[in-house]
DNA sequence: CGCCATCTTGAGCAACCTCAAGTTGAGTGG
DNA sequence: CCACTCAACTTGAGGTTGCTCAAGATGGCG
């Protein structure tokens, strides 16, 4: 129910049930396997859903979040192409999903996970898949429990040039209100924090605010606590 | 690898391999489904350390932690009687392990778990509790990212009177610097927050520092966010 | 070219932290 | 049973970080 990298599931899907049923239903809109065109800001669904679906990035980026009664915001993951998300153990979701960017995702029946529960790697690969979600919460909750702001940004940064694997520049997918909601600070904070690491020449921001030119990785790593 | 409290998993590994494996051993000191005994503060395992056993609590509390390298601490569990927790994606433990009060533990070998692949309602048996040990984690990402001090508080006091199923009065079995530690505040601020509920009416704090009497749930609940 | 969402910057403030004393209860030894 | 000790906790004063509120800058897009 979190983001998932190295996706075995999702390979397993296409490969197998998901085709043979998009075939065998011959549609692409809704119900087993359908792919999903979301828009920018579009939700995809809310926190108490029926989980009916999980889902699988296919383009753009999908963030998860809750919220407290008075609106205050927690994302608690980005889903790049390739993740999987969405996966519940109850009946209901328990965070909403939205599109950060324009974004597609291809939805997989729940009950079909079931179904599919003789095959003896399937499940095994949905562990690993929840399991490398709970060590991404573990380590977002030592950043978000322990680390100072700048700390804060010089993870983000890092992470976020992982995942996009962007040698030395990073185009930000997402606002630095979402930057903001994930990382526990508010949108001025975040930009005051890219601000004071361009000053000190470790990264640099270019006219368009969301490309991130990484200057000094290893002062990056360094400020990561 | 987190909290996870009906655990049909543990259920499964009493009742079968772990009874029968102790049996032929015939030994409760380490190895497959041997019981281990903690005193307060030992280490049960470090964050990096093999991941050649998970575990299930069966007295006590343990917590499961992570470090920066300056010493700061976040712990992102606390796992009580039947809860099981280490349970690995990789070959290392992703954080630390200590008895937070004296406690026991059982052991599982880890590679049974593989072996015990077969059965068709192991794998999600394991994987409801992964998945509910996300939940868990997400719920918290939330605490630490959005809530105020007094909020964190007045949620941690509910979650604990839960699973402690005290029905007013809850004996906190952990430290303050272990809620501290758990919500990203400092033990003065726990400190002052109860005192401030204290004043307010909303609990009440014997002599003995660890009990806390839960006066008013319902503005418990309104302070949760 | 002009509009507008997004981002940045500034000033003041509140929440929480740090550092430093007190307080107290539980355990210990006489 | 009582004094003593010590870890754990509380309280206080002052400092710092990050937030709030407000105003400006800017780039993308129509």
């Amino acid at each position: 129910m979190q983001t998932v990298t190295n996706a075995p599931i999702a390979r397993h899907f296409e490969a197998g049930m998901l085709s043979r049923a998009m075939a065998a239903q011959g549609r692409r809109s809704c119900g087993v396997g359908s792919v999903r065109v979301l828009e920018k800001d579009e939700e995809l669904f809310a926190e108490g859903d029926p989980a009916v679906f999980f889902y699988r990035v296919t383009e753009g980026v999908i963030r998860t979040s809750k919220l407290l009664s008075d609106g205050r915001r927690q994302i608690d993951a980005f889903h790049f192409p390739g993740d999987v998300f969405g996966v519940e153990a109850g009946d209901e979701h328990r965070f909403s999903a939205e599109a950060a960017t324009a974004a597609t995702v291809i939805a997989y029946r729940r009950r079909d996970l079931d179904e599919l529960h003789f095959d003896e790697t399937f499940s095994r690969e949905v562990l690993d898949a929840v399991m490398h979600a709970l060590e991404r919460a573990q380590r977002h909750m030592l950043l978000l429990g322990r680390k100072s702001a700048i700390e804060k940004i010089a993870t983000f940064l890092v992470d976020m040039a992982e995942r996009l694997d962007g040698d030395d520049a990073i185009e930000l997918p997402m606002s630095r209100l979402d930057i903001a909601d994930h990382l526990g600070l508010t949108i001025e904070t975040v930009s005051r924090s890219l601000t004071e690491l361009e000053r000190k020449g470790i990264i640099h921001v270019p006219a368009s605010r969301r490309t991130i030119v990484l200057r000094d990785k290893a002062a990056l790593a360094r400020l990561n606590g």
